[in-house]
This record gives structure tokens, C-alpha cells and sequence, in this order.
DNA sequence: AACAGCAACTGGTCTAGACAACCACTAATA
DNA sequence: TATTAGTGGTTGTCTAGACCAGTTGCTGTT
């Protein structure tokens, strides 16, 4: 049940049997679980890791202490949603959707004013120019352009871009993607979007422009995204 | 700086000292801490102690933390900005506008199919329906339908309306609004809308359907908004 | 000038205990 | 019967170490 020798922490195994116990419903929503010492003596562990591990899924919402009593299983319904979903792969995935991509174009160009402006570079800096199809199911979705510096994310390739863009980054900068902006607009389908969207000529269009940036607040990426109205709703949920 | 026989936890003397130290300007954003070996050398407690604060500190968004070099303050300032705007009244003068609202009607209507299963109540039941342009800076911007269970609201007048509709819930109902979920997608102007706007036919629309909930879960509105796409943008901001 | 290797840092993980605070239950007591 | 005092469980806090794994800068070699 527990490898001491894995690579994977101690605290992180005990965590993914837990989750997994929840998921599978092997643990009921205010069941209590086994005692912290309990899981000590049975891994053979100590008690600090095993705190570690519901630590981490108590700040996750998964399970909630209390003093004297126990620890027990939280009910998530609510905030099993989506709370911060960035990628399109994602966001398609928690749909019930199998997402895919086409690719159009991938370029070095160099940054036009408003591209300087977002990513906070200097102008005629080389950026990448990344525009995709994105496909739900196979049926076009949304069209997508990614622009990054080129500065700042090298050697990228349209092999890379073909796999998984974004586990390249996240291995590539050492510093993890911390947080996004969007911007949702509506507009009516341009001719290029009526190309590869395959939709009806002055069709409605959910326009969405996202800035990711990393801990340090270096922008990352800046992407233009055109959603297809009849298609894609945008859902948030607001909390407190 | 720290009292060892306070009631108050150490680690949580210590989560106030460094909370109080960025407040205060003395920790500037991205600059580093002392390590934790030197605050539990400093303090004559365990590293372990330390690391209790931090992490707590950590979660919280204030710090953040890289293996090898050290830890060092976040940066807050957006989720400082708007999370969980939930009013046109906020919104708007989040943006330095000036918000007003024109009554359109104002009716006790028995729910269809729609709004029953939207508010969570039963087909027929009664429910206020109220209709109002949503102007900034005298400018027409939406158009807004706002639904709510008579049942559960009571005694709402034209002249509350006027006055200050939220403000009349949260005295009234005892609990809170707590949560809201906010779908986007865009569309082209209905007839109602072109005439109320005063747009060109045809133009895109932003429309938004917001749902409230109390803290128990009873949903508290049900609201529908046809934003003018030429004036407004909604924008979010997604941490983590 | 470029490089490799070392040393001294950093946070990450883990141990094997300890005592306190709190809770539920039971048995003894007024 | 109602109250109290235990008792054995839980989580909460804390210690004083250990070793691992990254990062950085220095130092001597090439």
C-alpha cells in the first residue's frame, strides 16, 4: 500500500489511497476515517507524515478535522466544479468532451504593440505565434492564438506544441503558472473565424482573451480565443 | 517576539509577525525571508515549528516558496482587486462609473417551468419579475430581469427597488447571500433589447445569467442581463 | 575564459517521541 | 436522578534531530 522506497513523498501516497477511497465511495461524506495514529502503526510511518497527508486534503476541501472527535470526509459537490480552469483541455475534459487541436500556423514573428504591451516585452521582440482549431468531439470549438515570448520559452516545436504545450512550459520555466486574467466580450464572427469555425456568416462569437502569468508576475502567455456562441457557454462560480 | 506560554500558538505568533512585516512595507513583494533555520535559531523553537507558519502563510497566498533558494513574498495586489463582484452597482463603480437603473416593470408572476426549477420552487408558485435598464454614466448598458420567490422575500415595493434592493434582502433574510454561479455566451439583440438600448439590430449582446444562494443553499434570484457588447467586458481573475 | 567540482546554503521529507486540549462515554457519587 | 470524576479516545502543538535534493557561488584546473 506504501512505498517507502518510491520516489513519490510518503504523504502524497497516502493522500492519492485517500482520494481514491472518497471517489470510489469507500468513504462516505461525513464518515469518519481512521485515526491519525491508526495510519501511523499500519504504514509504519510516523504520525507528522500522516498529519501531512490530511493536511494537504483538508486545505483541498476534500476532508475537514476536529478536535477530540476525528477526521472526516467533506461533501464537495459544489466546489468538485471549476474553480480555476485555464486550459482549454481542461475545460472540455470536466464537460464530459474529448478535446483535440488542429494546428494552423506556428510562427516566430516579432511583437506588435499590443502583444509588447500584454507579455511586457519591448517592441519587435520575437514572440511565438501559435493559432490552433480547437475541437470538442471533433467538431470545432473555438479558434486560438497563443502568442509567448521566445525569450523567455525556447526551443519550442510544432511537435511539442502537437503533444502537450503546456507540460513542456511547466517543466521548461521553473516557476509554475500562478494565475490568470480573462476577458469575455461578445462579437460577430470575422471572415477567418467563419473559415474555420464552419459557421454561418455575422454569427455571434464568445470572445475570450486570457494573460497567464507566473508567480514572480512575468507574463507567460497572452491568448486570444473565439468560441462558437452556439457551442460554449462560459460558467463561473462565485464564492462568499 | 514570541511568548512561549501564550495561549496562542507559536506558529501563529509567527503567522502575525510576517503578515504584519509585509502589511507594513518591511517585507518587500519577491524579496526573500529569513530561512527557517534562522527563524528557529532566532526564536529558540523547532525548524518544524517554522515551517507551520510558513505553510500556513503559503496557502494563504502571501508566501510562496523554491526548493534551494529560499521564500519569499507574493505579491497580492490582484486578488486584492474584484473577486467575487456580484452587483451591477459594484461593478460599475469598480470601473469609475456612475451606476443608475430605470424601473421597467415590476410584477408578481407564477413561475413557469423555467424559473421553478431555477429558484427551486414549485410550477405556479409566485414570484417577483423585475425588469430595469442598467445605465452607467447615464448610458444605457443592460438590460436586466431579475427573478425571486415571493414566498421567501416578502413585502417588496417598487419604491425598495428604487431604493436599494440588496440592501432590503440582507436585512430581511436572515442569512447571507453566500455563493453565485455566472454563465457567459454571446448572442444578438433581441427586438426588446434594440429598442431598450438603443443599439443597431443586429448588434451582439452579452448575456449573462446569474444564479444566488443563500449559505444553506436556497437560491435566493435568478437573474438574466443582455449586456450592450460595445460597452462592457467582463473580466475575472483566476488564482492558483 | 570556460569549466568542473566542491561547499555552504536553501527548502522537502521524515522520525519517534512528548504533552495539551478536547470529546464521548462510563462509573461512582451526592 | 442528576452531577461529577474518570478514562481512553481524538486532534493540536512542539521538539531535536536526520537525510535528501535543489541552488548558488567560489575555487582551482584546464
Amino acid at each position: 500500500m506504501i512505498d517507502k522506497s518510491s520516489p513519490l513523498p510518503i504523504y502524497a501516497q497516502i493522500e492519492e489511497q485517500i482520494k481514491r477511497q472518497i471517489e470510489n465511495g469507500e468513504f462516505q461524506a461525513h464518515h469518519a476515517l481512521p485515526s491519525e495514529r491508526e495510519y501511523a502503526e499500519q504504514f509504519e510511518i510516523s504520525r507528522m507524515t500522516v498529519r501531512q497527508a490530511i493536511n494537504n486534503l483538508v486545505n483541498d476541501g476534500y476532508l475537514y478535522r476536529q478536535k477530540g472527535r476525528g477526521t472526516f470526509v467533506a461533501d464537495k459537490k459544489l466546489e468538485q466544479q471549476l474553480n480555476g480552469l485555464t486550459s482549454f483541455t481542461e475545460d472540455m475534459k470536466a464537460r464530459g468532451l474529448n478535446p483535440s487541436s488542429k494546428l494552423l500556423s506556428f510562427e516566430i514573428i516579432p511583437a506588435n504593440k499590443k502583444i509588447a504591451s500584454e507579455l511586457h516585452i519591448s517592441l519587435y521582440a520575437p514572440v511565438y505565434e501559435i493559432k490552433r482549431i480547437r475541437l470538442a468531439d471533433d467538431v470545432p470549438m473555438a479558434l486560438e492564438t497563443v502568442y509567448m515570448s521566445a525569450n523567455l520559452i525556447k526551443g519550442l516545436t510544432e511537435e511539442i506544441i502537437n503533444l502537450s504545450l503546456y507540460q513542456y512550459i511547466e517543466n521548461y520555466v521553473k516557476l509554475k503558472m500562478d494565475y490568470a486574467t480573462q476577458t469575455l466580450e461578445s462579437s460577430i464572427a470575422s471572415e477567418l473565424e467563419v473559415t474555420h469555425l464552419a459557421i454561418p456568416k455575422h454569427s455571434p462569437i464568445l470572445f475570450i482573451q486570457r494573460n497567464t502569468f507566473l508567480i514572480d508576475g512575468t507574463p507567460l502567455e497572452y491568448v486570444k480565443s473565439a468560441y462558437r456562441a452556439d457551442r460554449y457557454k462560459f460558467t463561473i462560480t462565485i464564492t462568499r
